[in-house]
DNA sequence: CTCGCATTAATACAATTGTATTATTCATTA
DNA sequence: TAATGAATAATACAATTGTATTAATGCGAG
């Protein structure tokens, strides 16, 4: 096996630092994860442990990207709303719908990476979230009219990604105050869309 | 100086694991930061480095309360919406006042807590956040009358919820897409009453 | 004053951790 | 096939970490 070894290792963190996060995992928990006998491949392979870690969070990003659709242009030209609820949508799904571990072992290390912020994030959050975040800007000032000043375009953003980011962040919150509710990424569609309707109710009582 | 070493260790305690989580921050880091000169203070004051976090923890949520005002029973009875704006602000300044740097570094504890969850959090969570949890739901209940399904009001519950606690949760993503915005517990008023104001039109929106 | 005990300090220690060093194996190519 | 270089393994090492152990200190009761 000559080239599988890199691919494996940076799987095998994933899953590491997902469960521990970066300071907890350790580089042999690592190694035999990935089925190596070593330490040090991860000094060959990644120049360190450090290294390693910003691999994965490229990686995470680059991952999430695949999950935006690219824009149809045959398709119809959408109405703020339909904007609004595919943005939500979306985005929810980047986040729970956890197809594979592997998806789910990211969504862990991008919560974890927020409480722990590493000096690659802003870098990070300014490349793949900003545009996200400039285009629900707009949709939000299509849906509130002109009148709306960049402030508040900016909260109702925030009361938004509050709402979309919630189950993530405060996962062990929600299952502590109901264990028996059921995992969002299984209701995903259902939820999104009464955020959707939430917001939508929001916004159109900031309209006059 | 004889009992003020033990809560000097907390107080250090509390502003070291603020910075730097529980794993990563050192024992010796504490005592140095606690004046100590010797780093087996925590064994005998605290048994061990976990017991120490773990009252630390305690002290969060102990502290929490006191924000919490007693219900005057002389004061008219409130309207939901009056109730469900009290519980908004009330909730953000518990989390965003920060009038010391204590209370700044207990809802740093508190984020990467979650982020990290220790074996005494899901107790810690029934005791001190279920009560409030409970209330809210009355409120939404109240607001949205008694034809809506429990999932339901747990999912507003969540909508709300997500609104306060983004902010907190999601710092590093706000400053680094917008650097020069101020921090939430400058605008802290502002923001509870927009989040209000956006909460009722969705929940008004939902009623029909 | 002095004895007893709680507290603090000094030192030590085993375990863990990231990484460096060196040796070995293996595949590719000439 | 032989050689060359990449990949993997084996071993080692210094630094850090939580905590145990033992010694010193200081305060209050008698």
């Amino acid at each position: 096996m000559k080239g599988n070894t890199k691919e494996n290792i940076l799987r095998a963190a994933i899953r590491i630092f997902a469960q521990k996060g970066y300071k907890a995992a350790t580089v042999r928990e690592i190694m035999a994860e990935a089925g190596a006998k070593n330490p040090s491949a991860v000094t060959y392979h990644f120049q360190g442990k450090e290294n390693l870690y910003q691999r994965v969070l490229e990686f995470m990003f680059e991952d999430a990207d695949k999950f935006v659709p690219k824009a149809d242009p045959a398709a119809p030209a959408p109405t703020p709303e339909e904007k609004l609820r595919g943005f939500i949508l979306i985005y929810m799904k980047v986040l729970y719908v956890l197809d594979t571990e592997l998806d789910a072992d990211l969504a862990a290390i991008f919560a974890k990476e927020l409480a722990h912020p590493s000096p690659f994030l802003p870098e990070m959050v300014k490349t793949y979230l900003a545009p996200g975040s400039r285009d629900l800007q707009a949709i939000i000032r299509e849906l509130v009219g002109p009148g709306a000043s960049d402030a508040e375009i900016r909260q109702w953003e925030d009361s938004i990604m509050g709402q979309i980011y919630y189950p993530l962040f405060a996962a062990p919150l929600v299952t502590a105050l109901r264990p028996d509710e059921p995992p969002v990424h299984q209701t995903l569609e259902e939820r999104a869309e009464q955020i959707f309707q939430f917001t939508r109710g929001g916004l159109n009582a900031m309209k006059n």
